[in-house]
RNA sequence: GGGCUCGUAGUGAAGUGGUUAUCACGCCUCCCUGUCACGGAGGAGAUCACCGGUUCAAAUCCGGCCGAGCCCGCCA
């Protein structure tokens, strides 16, 4: 028997149809009583009549598996204007312990309630309101995908099983592997610039592993990240150009294509420049306005700091109309070994992305210059013989053009988007300093 | 890693020393032919996170411990 999506229900007027989903709601008022079923389209409402099919339902709590077959009829009183009549109920899967939690109502993403959140995670993402961010987040990675793919990017796949950290940077998770030790990959760095060496463009969508002891908002163990590497790039400007040319397109198709839904989640409207360009401050500027906007001295740091982040994205929403700004030329010594320096100014030639007050994606470019690099990573203390360096150093050694790129937070696009509290609300199972299941 | 805050039925909350710990939703029974946050009547469900202390008396005060959240540092 041809099964009925919920939101075909309405187009098959008179005819008998089958729907099979999960009992959602049952509203038993006596002789009439309307049990609505959710599937993969929706939901779609149900008159039972037939005191013998309703008895059926007796004792089965919300989540049992129904197959429905009746007759459509259209009634303006129904959601959607359709509803099936003279129901014959079968239960596929029946559902006798009463869930935990009450699936068919707004899930709560107050900060205090998010360990019970993902507690129930496996139930609550049966809330319709708690999938739209996830078809929201699979939405985002499907438009930066045909972003990057219409521009010549390939898609690659690097190993998150790794020798050992060589990177610097982030603490590294370590592993037993066989007898050695193995690490989880903190990025695909050294990866995606080798490829640039064959490919010239090319991006992994993929999750990185961060053991920082942070427990923030903003931050997660196991994260999702977009990291692009683009070779023979004139300069800085076209990477910082690339990267806001793509988000812009995916945000600007987001808010298009899911408006409903984005509106429903109280998500902020979406402010971005007519001209498309993504302002531009130095570290230096900021620092130098913030100061004398809050006259908090900030011109010692040599990163944003987190107030800053927010204080600039305001600036740039207000004054300049757009969600978007980059902060610009960092200082030299928050550079790595890997950055293209800009020795005579003093800074690195490195982006941070900003997104409504949160770093979204950091936009270096890079030292492509095999004699410079032995020599950056020199001056940094790092063994050049090391094991970990040898592959990496082939890619310069045998011609690496001018390249750069950008590592992209997915999970924390998802969550500015849609303007959540909390990166982890924007994941499905989320990994931080103490959670681990489910 | 540092600081601050919070743990009360399945879920969310009220209760700041005094009889049997209160309410909403959910659940169970019954009534109800147009519900969509259905309505009405009744019912079950809580060692007040845990351990110890103060007190005639502790959910409430004190100490410890476990768990959680937020901020900072660091990062995407």
């Amino acid at each position: 028997m041809t099964r009925t999506l919920a939101r075909e229900v309405a187009k098959k007027i008179g005819e008998t149809v089958t729907v099979r989903g999960w009992l959602h709601k049952k509203r038993l008022l006596g002789g009439l009583n309307f049990i609505t079923i959710r599937d993969r389209s929706g939901l779609v409402q149900t008159l039972v009549d037939n005191k013998d099919e309703l008895e059926k339902l007796r004792g089965l709590q919300i989540g049992t598996v129904l197959s429905l077959r009746g007759t459509v009829v259209a009634d303006e009183r129904a959601m959607g204007g359709a509803e099936l009549h003279d129901v014959k109920v079968e239960v596929e899967v029946p559902v006798t312990e009463e869930p935990p939690i009450e699936i068919d109502k707004p899930i709560s993403h107050k900060s205090e309630h998010l360990d019970t959140l993902f507690e129930h995670r496996v139930l609550n993402i049966r809330n319709l309101q708690e999938q739209k961010i996830f078809k929201i987040r699979a939405d985002l990675t499907r438009y930066i995908r045909a972003f990057l793919n219409d521009n010549e990017f390939i898609e690659i796949d690097t190993p998150k099983l790794l020798a050992e950290p060589t990177e610097g940077g982030a603490e590294v998770f370590k592993l037993d592997y066989f007898g050695k030790t193995a690490t989880l990959a903190q990025s695909p760095q050294f990866y995606k610039q080798i490829m640039v060496g064959a490919f010239e463009r090319v991006y992994e969508i993929g999750h990185s592993y961060r053991a920082e002891p942070s427990a923030t908002t903003r931050h997660l163990t196991e994260l999702t990240m977009l990291d692009i590497e683009m070779g023979f790039v004139a300069d800085h400007d076209e990477v910082l150009d690339m990267v806001a040319d793509m988000t812009q397109y995916t945000l600007r198709r987001v808010y298009d294509e899911h408006a409903d839904d984005l509106r429903t989640l109280n998500a902020p409207e979406l402010k971005l420049a007519e001209d498309n360009k993504v302002p531009r401050f130095t570290i230096a500027e900021i620092h130098d306005m913030y100061t004398k906007a809050t006259k908090t001295d900030t011109t010692q740091e040599k990163d944003l700091i987190p107030d800053e982040e927010r204080w600039i994205s305001d600036y740039a929403r207000k004054q300049l109309g757009t969600d978007l700004v980059y902060a610009v030329r960092f200082p030299i010594e928050a550079g790595k070994f890997y950055h293209k320096l800009d020795v005579e100014d003093g800074t690195v030639l490195w982006g941070d992305l900003l997104f409504r007050g949160l770093e979204i994606s950091t936009v270096p470019l890079r030292e492509n210059n095999y004699e410079k690099m032995v020599q950056q990573m020199k001056d940094a203390g790092l063994d050049i013989e090391h094991e970990g360096f040898k592959y990496y150093l082939q890619a310069f050694k045998y011609g690496l053009p001018q390249h750069g790129g950008c590592g992209f937070g997915i999970d924390r696009l998802v969550q500015k988007t849609i303007g959540l509290a909390n990166v982890k609300e924007a994941t499905l199972f989320p990994r931080d300093i103490n959670r681990l299941t489910p």
